[in-house]
This record gives C-alpha cells, sequence and structure tokens, in this order.
DNA sequence: TTGTATGCGTTATCAA
DNA sequence: TTGATAACGCATACAA
C-alpha cells in the first residue's frame, strides 16, 4: 500500500505538500496539484486513516452503545445515526452491551480507547454518576434517558403525552371501560406512559381502576398472561391500552384464543410502532417513538458540539404521534 | 490522558517495559509488574488503540457491511458477527450501502482505508470482479452471496433446500393444488427458492403449472398483488408458499380481506423466519435462514484466518430449517 | 529481565 | 507557495 511518501517522491515535491492537497487545507498552486493527484492516482495511493488520527487526533468516528443489534428500536436509532453521520463524511463504531452493567462499560471504555470524538449512548444499566464522570472525558450524548447534569446532552421522547395519545384515541372511539396492561414499573418510559394513560382518564371524568391494570415486562409473553389475568377479574373491559406492541401482541393472541373477534370484540392500542405492528391482525393502532429522528438529533447535537457545524437546531424531547391502524373499533 | 510515557517515568521503568506488561508477551519481573500496573492505575492510563494500531499494524477490527441496520436479517447476521468477535477482543466497524453500488464501492473504500483487519460484506450491488480484486488487497468473507474465485469464503444458505422443505411442509398435510409467490427472478436466493418449491412438487407427481406462478419483488405489497392475481385466474388452489415472510404477510392480508378464513381456507408457508413471523396471524410457519449463524461463521472464518486461531471448523453452505407454526392446516 | 533506538504514516509548526 | 522536521503514542528488534 502506497504511502503519502512514495506519493511525494514520485510527485517530486515534499511530504508536507502532499499532505496539503489531501486535506485542501492551504494553498497549493494548480500546477503542483494535479502532480500529486496524478501521483497518487497512478500508486492508487489510499490514505491511512489509523495514521491520521494519531498526528491530527481526530478519529472522525462515533462511537455507538445499543443494547443489541437486531429489534427495531435500536435498528431504526441506528439508521438515524448513521445516516446523518454519513453526511457528514464521519462514521459509526458500534458496540453492544447486552443491558448488562459490566458489559456496557466495557463498551464504553472501549469507545473511548478507541478514541471516537464523541458517544451516543443507549443504556440504562449504568448509573448516573458514571455516565456524567465520562461525560467530562469525552462529548456524550444519552438516547431514552435524563441525567439532570447533563440536559443539553439528553435526546428523550415524551413518553407521557404518548400514553396520553394512545388513551386518548380509545376514548375517542367511545370506549369507557379500558383496561392497561404496563412494563416495568422502574423503567421511567414504562412509568411516563402509565401517568399519560391516567391523565387521559381523568380529563375525561373516568376512574382509573386497578382491577383494571396488569404490570408486564414488555415482552410478549406477559401480554398474553396479562390479558387473561385481567378477564378473570370481574371489573369488565372493551378496550386495552398497552405499554408496547409486544404486550398488544400477547393481548391480542390471548383474545383471540379466548374466541373473541378483533377489533370488534375488543379494542388494542400498543405503544412503539414497532416493525411488526402493521403485519399484526388487525394492523396495530400504536403511538410512533420517533427511534430514527432521535438517532438524527442525536448526531445532531455532535456534529454541532464537537464537529462544530452551525445553523443546526436541537431538539431534546420529541413527540410522539399515533399511528391510527385497525385494531380499535367505535363503540 | 495519560500516555505509556508518563507512566514509565511513575514507574520508574523504560517505555518499552510498560508495553511489556500491556501486552504480557514477554517476561517481566513479578516485581517491576506491579510496579507498572500501580502507575496505570494511579494514572487512569487507557491504551490508545489508534497508536497500537499504527505501530504494529493491526487494528483488531474487522469492517462489515450491509444494506440497512434495520431490518431482521442484517440485525441478526450483525449480531452473529458482533458476539463471536466480541469473545475474541475484536470489534465490528459497521458501514451500510443501501444497495446502492457506488454508495457499497465508497463504504468498502472506507472500511479499507480504515484500515480493518478484514472485511465481511453483504452486497448484491457491487460485482464479482471488483470483490475478489479487494480480497487480494484483504481478507474478506462474503455472505449470502457466491463468488467461484472466493469459494472458501462465502457463506450462504441452500435456499433450493429451503424452498423444497417449505412446499414439502405443504404436501405432507395434504395439499397438492399449491400457488408460488416468487421474489425477483434475478436474485439467485429467489432463484433457488423457486426450484426448490418445482423440485418438492416434481418429487410427489404434482405438474408444475405457469397459472399458479406470480412473481413478485419480495415486498409485501406483491404478495397482496400476487394473492388477487392469482386468485383471478380459474386455476384454484388450496395453498400458497411464499419466497418470503414479507409476501406471506400480503397474501394473508388479501385472502383475509376476500373473505377467507386462515388458515382453514387457505394454508401458507414464508421463508426467513423474519422477526415479525410469530406475530401473524395465524402464526407463520416459515424457513428459518440461519442469519445469526452465517454471521457467526463468516466471523470465524477469519478468526481462523487472519487471527490464527485454530480448532475452528468452517461451514460454508448452511441448511435451512423448517419452523412450524398455525399456517398450514390438514387438507 | 530490562533499556535504547527506530519506525508506523500522517499532521502541523516553522522557515525559507 | 513550498520544504524540513518535529510530534502523535505505541511496538519491537537489538543491545545490554
Amino acid at each position: 500500500m502506497a504511502t503519502i511518501y512514495e506519493v511525494s517522491e514520485l510527485a517530486g515535491v515534499s511530504l508536507a505538500t502532499v499532505s496539503r492537497v489531501m486535506n485542501n487545507n492551504a494553498k497549493v498552486s494548480e500546477k503542483t496539484r494535479t502532480k500529486v493527484l496524478q501521483a497518487m492516482d497512478e500508486l492508487g495511493y489510499r490514505p491511512n486513516s489509523i495514521a491520521q488520527s494519531l498526528a491530527s487526533n481526530r478519529t472522525n468516528s462515533v462511537g455507538v452503545l445499543v443494547s443489541e443489534l437486531h429489534g427495531g428500536f435500536f435498528g431504526f436509532i441506528m439508521d438515524g445515526i448513521e445516516n446523518e453521520l454519513r453526511l457528514a463524511n464521519k462514521h459509526i463504531i458500534i458496540t453492544t452491551g447486552h443491558s448488562d452493567e459490566a458489559q456496557e462499560k466495557s463498551a464504553i471504555e472501549f469507545l473511548i480507547s478507541r478514541k471516537c470524538d464523541a458517544l451516543i449512548l443507549l443504556t440504562d444499566s449504568v448509573d448516573d454518576d458514571y455516565l456524567v464522570s465520562i461525560s467530562k472525558t469525552i462529548p456524550t450524548v444519552l438516547v431514552n434517558r435524563k441525567v439532570d447534569e447533563m440536559a443539553q446532552n439528553c435526546i428523550s421522547l415524551n413518553n407521557e403525552l404518548g400514553g396520553y395519545l394512545a388513551t386518548k384515541a380509545l376514548i375517542e372511539k367511545g370506549h369507557k371501560d379500558i383496561a392497561y396492561i404496563s412494563g416495568p414499573d422502574w423503567k421511567v418510559d414504562s412509568h411516563d406512559r402509565l401517568v399519560g394513560h391516567q391523565r387521559a382518564l381523568a380529563e375525561h371524568d373516568i376512574t382509573y381502576q386497578n382491577d383494571l391494570f396488569y404490570q408486564g415486562d414488555f415482552n410478549e409473553g406477559t401480554g398474553f398472561e396479562g390479558y387473561n389475568e385481567l378477564t378473570a377479574a370481574p371489573t369488565k373491559f372493551t378496550a386495552i391500552a398497552c405499554g408496547n406492541d409486544e404486550m398488544a401482541s400477547g393481548a391480542m393472541k390471548a383474545a383471540r384464543k379466548q374466541g373473541l373477534n378483533l377489533p370488534k370484540d375488543l379494542s388494542i392500542v400498543g405503544f412503539d410502532n414497532n416493525m411488526f405492528a402493521s403485519y399484526l391482525y388487525p394492523e396495530l393502532t400504536t403511538i410512533d417513538n420517533s427511534a430514527y429522528l432521535m438517532g438524527k438529533m442525536a448526531t445532531d447535537i455532535i456534529l454541532k458540539n464537537v464537529y462544530k457545524q452551525d445553523d443546526i437546531a436541537i431538539q431534546n424531547v420529541f413527540e410522539p404521534k399515533l399511528i391510527t391502524r385497525n385494531s380499535i373499533a367505535t363503540k
């Protein structure tokens, strides 16, 4: 592989000059420039970005931590990051933490030792203090998480509003007896969605009933169990709002197993607008979580702060949107 | 950020010694080792992997090219790669090509200039010659693609067998009138799956009929259209085999729209075992494409050839498996 | 077992 | 507008 040195020899100029035409950041006469370009071409020269990084103290890469590489949410966030980064000629180094604290920390350490110019982290297994300390070493933006000391660098979804919109969609179709299958309470997203649900109820003078609440864990199985538990209780309902789409799917399966005709006998609304939501039957009405946009925005914060791209507007909180499909029947 | 030099000063030893304890590849007395370790700890030293790479001509990273970051197929392949790589203490640099030749080539160029130790490529937009020439520069393995000159470094699925198994599953449930909705003919996977379908038919003395064939493009919409086209023709059928799960979903939606009761009135089998397959109603019987395993194996080839890990068995072609769910009724 | 010296392929600071 | 030359942080052959 040809080096800048060989290029300089062939072109009959100095190392410095070759470097200048590569980065075209200094004046070079048209004549020498073409000479150099020609030499590069002739040698099939490709810059060694490792060497560039060492010398310039810039890797033009941003490190990303996600839980898994598969899965809709992460996929779209990564897409948002990667697309935006590519437009800026930067690139992405991805690591996974599998929602395990030790793995997440070691992934972060790795990204730092790899000299990423900045970090985008999706994590809930690592504590606030650690994140704050990291952010003092290297520009860091957090997606789907809020840490007060880093508020400017946190991107999140207004989950409360999302929960509100979901339940409101049910109410507007005439439903009053609405059950709720929640995600784990210790997750803020999950908690906020429930709060939104309750606000929608209250605003329409519907009293919230404990009988109509089931606590799941965001996995499909608990949606299934949840529906069965809820129907075992005396309080009847005509609709269910679910903390996410997986559980909505589970509830749909359980309901169908009990012989219900969907959506006629039971209306359901999900949350996340997961990839499979439109493949469900009936196609699931749900809340879009703006995953792609959040990834894009995380990148924008970095482009602005680290790579000094101006005229970029930052938005830290995203508004969820209702995606209307066919899983809600008019009552 | 502390450097190896500062560590050596604090520990009162030479640069080389510090380097030795980092890589523990040479004898260092226990006494000096602890001295060095202590100094590292005190300074919060983290090795600069960029500098390591430049000096050692090894980046411990493998470059990966996929079409998109979201989507089940790519997700699982990347998972397979990343998991295997992490166990070996190597890491992954991911780029996307969006199925566009120019973008794919520039992504590959990028990975090379980034001095990856090896490449794992998922591409169908770039020609064989280009891939062969790349593979002479840097160890390259191809997933889901076959190039004769690089046969040892190609990982693929036995799509013909998959197509065979899918249709055979239908036949074994008593179906004889089986329609087929195919992917684009120019894609080898798609073509091979069809050939497998035809073999299953032939083996059971069922004549293949053009009336029962529809050519789609692997997207859900063409599954929908396909079903409508097929039912418009005079030849009747009780089952459909689809080139992939998306089209199967489309066909299911179309059938249901025509008032059919699934799977009683129509049996369907898909291909790929896409993430949403188990969320469909009825849950889709399909063919698993071993995406995760193919990603893992691609990595293994590199671990063996590039990183010299021995005792790794290589398998270039994967056997698809039938995943039985509820979308096939007994006739 | 430890230290010295050189090189990896660039960028960047000076001079010229 | 160009050219020497010193970093960048580490690995490694060679000496000691």
